[in-house]
DNA sequence: TCTGGGGTCCTAGGACCC
DNA sequence: TCTGGGGTCCTAGGACCC
């Protein structure tokens, strides 16, 4: 179970930056209403069940933060701007900080519409060429953009996208193989890429609190109590991460989902909204010259229990109206509506490929 | 304080087949 | 009558990310 010596290898020889646009969609805000700089700007849902996508720093000064429910964000900050996402906008943007990324680097793979990793190893071993090149990469993403990005610079994903959070906003951090473990060590579990809330607490209960006691912890123990993801924990405290960037990816579902400012239990406005959001992922399928062979169904109770139905298609599909029929099969069926009501209802597809996947080659008459 | 919306990946159990 | 093992597919739920 030792790591191959491959893998340090490789390791050493790869440089991957990770871009993070600071306070994206709240920075946006205000730099398209001027009105707004300086102020606190909260960007979010507005209705009663609203949380807080971004906070600009001036927010956060608030305690304002991502994920923030909107009704305690107002009231710890009543008098900060609250805006709805305009996510056309971002997406402009975002296309933009990318088309910069590209002229540097050959691989790059978009996380979200404000983070991205990419592969300067191009430019060659030396940390100091890889500095002067991700330096001119923020500067021309500054220049054009008007707005500012924190950027790690490391020797794999991992450790670039930790060094982009580490400095930040406006932040420049670079971790050179030598560096590793003394800014990993000290470090809370939490700050691993995929330790949530639910990991972060067991591993707490194990005694394991920096990344220190994950690196030297028994790694049968790790597995034992976590299964594999122990494995790639104690992987990742040690600053190893092989993985390679994915590139452009297609997506795999399509989903959309509502909830509601008030719990619904109403059967016929669940089942009218059912088909409204039929028709908009059914909408997106055929957008994108795609097919899917699953349509899911997701309902949420107001105790916030959530359950998920789903039914499988022999062939794939983009029409509406087969959609929408097993989407109210399944409603109907398979859902059960107590005196509670519902807080959302969610229609989802998967299993999707490209359309013309859609006709199995049954006939080799067109060769 | 009361919890959005869009995704990905993993796991476990059951059905089914050989 | 008691009891295989392996493999695949499907479903549902959960953790996590932004």
């Amino acid at each position: 179970m030792s790591p191959r010596p491959s893998a340090v290898v490789r390791t050493l020889d790869r440089w991957i930056g990770h871009l993070d646009m600071d306070a994206f969609f709240a920075a946006v805000e205000q730099l398209d209403h001027p009105e707004y700089r300086g102020c606190p700007v909260i960007v979010g849902g507005l209705g009663p069940r609203g949380v807080v996508s971004t906070a600009s720093y001036e927010a956060r000064a608030f305690g304002i933060h991502s994920a923030l429910p909107m009704a305690v964000a107002r009231r710890q900050c009543p008098d900060g701007v609250y805006v709805k996402p305009r996510f056309l906008r971002y997406r402009e943007i975002s296309e933009h900080v990318r088309s910069i990324v590209r002229r540097y680097a050959s691989a790059i793979e978009t996380i979200s519409l404000d983070e991205a990793f990419f592969d300067l190893s191009e430019h060659g071993p030396d940390p100091t060429e890889i500095h002067r090149v991700a330096r001119s990469l923020k500067r021309d993403v500054q220049a054009e953009t008007k707005l500012t990005c924190s950027v790690g610079l490391a020797p794999n994903r991992f450790l670039a996208k930790l060094g982009s959070e580490l400095d930040k906003p406006d932040g420049f951090t670079m971790i050179a193989p030598d560096d590793i473990r003394e800014i990993l060590d000290p470090l809370p579990v939490s700050q691993i890429w995929g330790v949530g809330k639910v990991t972060a607490k067991r591993l707490t209960s194990l005694g394991l609190l920096r990344v220190k006691d994950l690196r030297l912890a028994p790694l049968d123990l790790l597995v034992r109590e976590l299964g594999s993801i122990g494995r790639r924990l104690q992987q990742l405290a040690n600053g190893i991460d092989e993985t390679s960037l994915s590139g452009e990816v297609d997506s795999k579902s399509i989903s959309r989902e509502s909830t509601y400012s008030f719990d619904v239990s109403d059967w016929d406005e669940i089942e009218s909204e059912v088909r409204r959001l039929t028709a908009q992922v059914a909408g997106s399928l055929q957008a994108e010259n795609l097919v899917c062979r699953v349509v899911r169904i997701k309902v949420r109770y107001p105790d916030f229990k959530t359950i998920t139905r789903q039914a499988q298609l022999d062939v794939g599909t983009d029409s509406p109206h087969v959609i929408e029929t097993l989407a109210l099969d399944l409603l109907r069926h398979r859902v059960r509506l107590t005196d509670q009501g519902i807080r959302l209802l969610g229609v989802g597809l998967g299993a999707i490929s490209e359309a013309s996947a859609r006709q199995l080659p049954l006939s080799p008459d067109w060769l």
